[in-house]
DNA sequence: CTGGCAATATGACGTGCGTCATAGAAGGAC
DNA sequence: GTCCTTCTATGACGCACGTCATATTGCCAG
């Protein structure tokens, strides 16, 4: 953990990756600088906002990382269809379930259920992450040749049942519903641009 | 709050509420008792197993109560297909969300977020929810002309989409992706009885 | 060398948590 | 009545948490 990443990045990091096993409530601050092998001072230091600051950058990060994976798979495409984005995102869980089994989730579906329901100013930035994450695939969608009046939906379906199918595969420890969502929903997804 | 039963099944209904507005970890067993209007006593007589029982019983009860209503949307429909089925699935979000807010998601979700990853136990209890869940909506769907082949990935395709879209829903305190995920699911869903 | 600022180190404080110990009330069985 | 089981009441314990106060280091500008 300890890599080239500054300090301070690296904390943002850990805070990310409590937050996908155990959710925000269950994480620990001390138990994220520990993992980011930094030093307990430097919590006060970079985060003055407190926890509260600490979750919000992580949320962030989180969404960054997601809307650059979205444009990476839309280039490694070389027949580019909704289907085949679809595939691909899922296909990153499916790999991460492999290696390293299913105590990770989604760090904004987590967020969403711990503190949606109670701090609104976390709940918005929620929705900004979430909201960077469904753009770039909405984008993709259009230029994929979907018509821009159900791109967002459609993005929003691609995103929403990927979601589920993450939760419901850590919960029976299984990938199958990884699979059986791209299956069910590739002919759909690909049916969108023939139109 | 205390109503016709028992000061126990108070407990586990209170519970449940509580997961669904703060996830697992969030839920303080002191604010339970409260708002069952419980006495605290009650938790080490009644659940001499302490959190994990309790949150185990909730999910128990929530899944029970999931299935229940799957059975009810099942009678009201008049013209039984599985696009009318999820609708109305959906359909019962977005009321709550009316009446009372975007303060409460799935206690199921909840709970695969906060500790899918490091209880295994509870875990299991919330993979046996899930299909408690999961199996009257493939056996609607059987009985809709629904190929058994098909009946079962479908259902997991409805949960997935249904949580991710309550969970968007809840981010971004706005109703649009339950509404987004029935239009672009319901032609794929009614077209899977007619072939 | 030295002042000053960024960064780190470390201990303490108060709070809220799950759990436990122990005692008391309620009410039927006999 | 008395006894016993079921349920309730209440306080305390230990622990982990987020936060704060306060030193101390490292380092570069002047």
């Amino acid at each position: 953990m300890a890599n080239g990443h500054s300090p301070r990045d690296r904390i943002v990091y850990a805070a990310a990756q409590s937050i996908r096993e155990r959710g925000v409530a269950g994480t620990a601050l001390r138990d994220v600088v520990e993992r980011a092998c930094a030093p307990r001072g430097s919590l006060q230091h970079y985060f003055p906002g407190g926890k509260d600051q600490l979750v919000a950058e992580a949320l962030a990060w989180s969404a960054d990382y997601a809307a650059a994976a979205v444009a990476r798979y839309e280039q490694q495409l070389r027949t580019p269809t909704p289907g085949a984005l679809f595939a691909l995102m899922a296909r990153q869980w499916q790999d991460e379930f492999d290696k390293r089994g299913y105590t990770r989730g989604c760090p904004l579906l987590a967020a969403t259920a711990d503190v949606a329901g109670t701090d609104d100013e976390l709940r918005a930035t929620v929705e900004a992450a979430f909201d960077a994450w469904l753009a770039p695939v909405g984008a993709a969608l259009k230029r994929m040749g979907v018509p821009p009046a159900r791109a967002k939906s459609l993005a929003v379906l691609m995103i929403s049942s990927l979601e589920g199918a993450i939760a419901l595969a850590r919960a029976r420890a299984d990938q199958a519903p990884l699979r059986a969502v791209v299956r069910e929903l590739t002919p759909l997804l690909d049916q969108a641009v023939a139109q």
